[in-house]
DNA sequence: ATAAATCTTGACTGATTGCTCAATTTATTA
DNA sequence: TAATAAATTGAGCAATCAGTCAAGATTTAT
């Protein structure tokens, strides 16, 4: 390899790309992405065989960064039931924070250009927390459900509990408690 | 009004724009949709404008027909809870039944597309709902919260138990009694 | 320093799309 | 039946976009 490729232009053309599908949707065109993301509009297929590509990379990469973001601190002290409200609060504020990259990864996960191997590589980023509910559920009225089904249910509300977060930044932190509550009642 | 337009090719237009979509997403081009619903092309915008207000029109539409499937049925006879497990059911087979429909329909809330406007017509038709849930719910874990923000996590529910239902056919009748189990600990 | 390999550039292409418009057909009214 | 107004048609336009490629620049290895 003679000339490598520049880490720094891969993450500039992701958050670029995430910014403008935020705002444009996922018709955001690749030529404005390359362009604001500081490159030519052909260099950006070096780094992104083609557009769906780089979808499925954005996606991954942003599933990763919730997981980081919400997932990583030591916890060991704490009781499963505890970690999960830290894991709450700590989801619904970076959802909340984070707009651009939660409304992006709301298109991606609707949309049919994410393969079925992204959507497991977003999935295995999220194990701990499935573990987490799993080990929360077990004296609980979801323990004979699926669990993908009870983490999906928790997803669904964390979606909902933010979009009401943010519509109404005041009680943000009302909005949060009550989705908590709700999660609660459902697994527990 | 020399020529009147006819009511059964809107319907076409809807009813293939509807199909075509779940298939291609937004994306779908109004020629195609024409042709298929078995017009020409220029005669689609006799019928709407440009493709943002098919799209509000097809979004408002699809709404009432859920309401309609879903809250039309006298249940004068049953307690609020009877009636809100039957329109959990009446609800959730239907999504199944109607995937595209509800494939669509789940593009086009996610999309900028859709105005306030049309997103409020499309909650009054499931006012019925609404007063349904706010009655059930006075006895229960969810009276202090807003409305609005209860009916969400409804349809969040709702739609992520769809969508297990419509993954595992062969146990959708127990995925469906999941659901509501998750909805009814959330509101009572 | 030279060669080799790869990145970078941006003009260009081929394909697609939403929408228009002049010509034509059709339904309504008088 | 004639006049009128509106629907219908489909070729075509202007704009847009994903992806290509030849020429040049840059980095690495020898």
């Amino acid at each position: 390899m003679a000339r490598p490729k520049s880490d720094d232009k891969r993450k500039a053309i992701l958050t670029t790309a995430c910014h403008l599908i935020s705002q444009q949707g996922l018709s955001a065109p690749t030529a404005q992405i390359a362009k604001e993301a500081g490159i030519s509009s052909g260099s950006l297929f070096t780094y992104f065989e083609n557009k769906n590509v780089l979808f499925n990379e954005l996606y991954i990469e942003l599933k990763g960064e919730i997981a980081q973001a919400t997932l990583s601190s030591d916890q060991i002290s704490n009781t499963p039931s505890e970690q999960l409200y830290i894991f709450w609060k700590n989801l619904t504020y970076w959802l909340m924070r984070n707009h651009s990259k939660t409304k992006t990864l709301q298109l991606l996960n609707n949309s049919d250009d994410i393969n079925d191997t992204t959507r497991k590589t977003g999935e295995q980023s999220m194990a701990k927390l499935a573990s987490l509910i799993d080990e929360v559920r077990q004296i609980g009225a979801m323990k004979e459900s699926p669990l993908s089904m009870v983490v999906a249910y928790m997803e669904s509300l964390a979606n909902t509990t933010v979009d009401f977060m943010s519509k109404d930044v005041a009680n943000s932190e009302e909005h949060c408690k009550t989705g908590f509550k709700a999660l609660w009642r459902v697994i527990r």
